[in-house]
DNA sequence: ATGGCGCTTCCAGTCACTGGAAGGTCAAGA
DNA sequence: TCTTGACCTTCCAGTGACTGGAAGCGCCAT
C-alpha cells in the first residue's frame, strides 16, 4: 500500500505518516521504486494513532499506548493508567479554561463596546482594578 | 529598572521579556553597559502582555491589544470584537474538550484494569465498535 | 582581588507537525 | 512515443512561544 492510500485510510496527512517513520513509530516496507509498502498492520497501527492523537494523547504517550497495544500478555491495568492520568490533566484543563471564560465573559459583557475608548477590557488587562460582580 | 527587577514586576522570566524584545513586542532602552533599562511604561507593557497570555490570547493578538491599549482613541468595539472572537475560540474548545473528556471517562470505567489482558480503552483505540451507553 | 550574582549574546531544543523545493516514477491519453 | 499530471522521494526550513545552556562580560561586597 502507497502512502496515499494509508493516508486515506488512517486519516493522517502522508506528511504526518512519514514524520511518525522519522521518529519510528511506523517501519514501512521499501519497494523496488524506494516508495513506502504499507501493510495492513501499519495501516491499522496508524488508524490507532489518528485515534489517540485525537483523543489528545501525547506523541509520548502513545508510544506507551501503542507497545501496550502490541503487547498480547499487558495487563488492563496499565492501559487504565495512562488514560486515567490523561483524563486528570484533562479535567484540570477544563476547569482552568472554564475560568478563563469567565473572566472574558465578564470583560466582554462589561465592555459597551461603541466609539468610545473607555474599555474593561483593557482596563484589566492593564491591571487595573475591576470589581468582579 | 534592569530585566531582573522588571522580571519580579511582571511575573515573566527574563527569558521571555527578551523574546519579547526579539519580536518587537517592547524595545527598552540600553545603558551604557549594554543592559537593559527599562521604564515604568515598558514594565506596564510587559505586565499588560503578561496577563493577556495568561487569559489565553496570541502574540498576535497581544499585539493588536496592545496597539489598542497605546491608542487613546481606539474604540471598545474594536477591542470588545477581539475579546468576543477569543471567546468563541475558547467556548468551542471548552466542547470539544470535554466531548473528549467525556469518550475517555466512558473507557476508563469500562476497563476493568486488571492483570488481564483484553482492554476497552486499547479496543477502541483500535476503532473496534465499544458501545456508548 | 576574588567570589558570586546578574547581565549579555548566540545557538540549539522543545512539540508535532507543515510547507516548499527539487527531483524520480508511473499510468493514461493523444 | 511523447507528454501530462498525479504520486512518490528527500531535505531543509518554519511554526509558536518559549526554554536551556554555554561563554563571556559587569558590578558590588568582602
Amino acid at each position: 500500500m502507497n502512502i496515499g492510500k494509508v493516508s486515506r485510510t488512517s486519516g493522517l496527512p502522508p506528511k504526518t505518516i512519514r514524520y511518525y517513520e522519522d521518529i519510528d513509530l511506523v517501519r514501512p516496507a521499501r519497494g523496488p521504486n524506494g516508495y513506502r509498502d504499507f501493510s495492513e498492520q501499519d495501516a491499522h497501527k496508524l488508524a490507532f494513532l489518528g485515534r489517540s492523537r485525537s483523543l489528545g494523547f501525547s506523541i509520548k504517550e502513545c508510544r506507551t499506548l501503542l507497545s501496550l497495544y502490541e503487547d498480547r500478555g499487558r495487563a488492563s491495568a496499565d492501559v487504565k493508567a495512562v488514560a486515567a492520568e490523561h483524563l486528570e490533566r484533562i479535567t484540570k484543563k477544563i476547569d482552568e479554561i472554564q475560568a478563563l471564560k469567565a473572566t472574558l465573559e465578564t470583560l466582554v459583557t462589561r465592555c459597551h463596546g461603541d466609539d468610545r475608548p473607555d474599555c474593561p477590557i483593557l482596563d484589566d488587562l492593564a491591571g487595573r482594578e475591576v470589581p468582579t460582580a
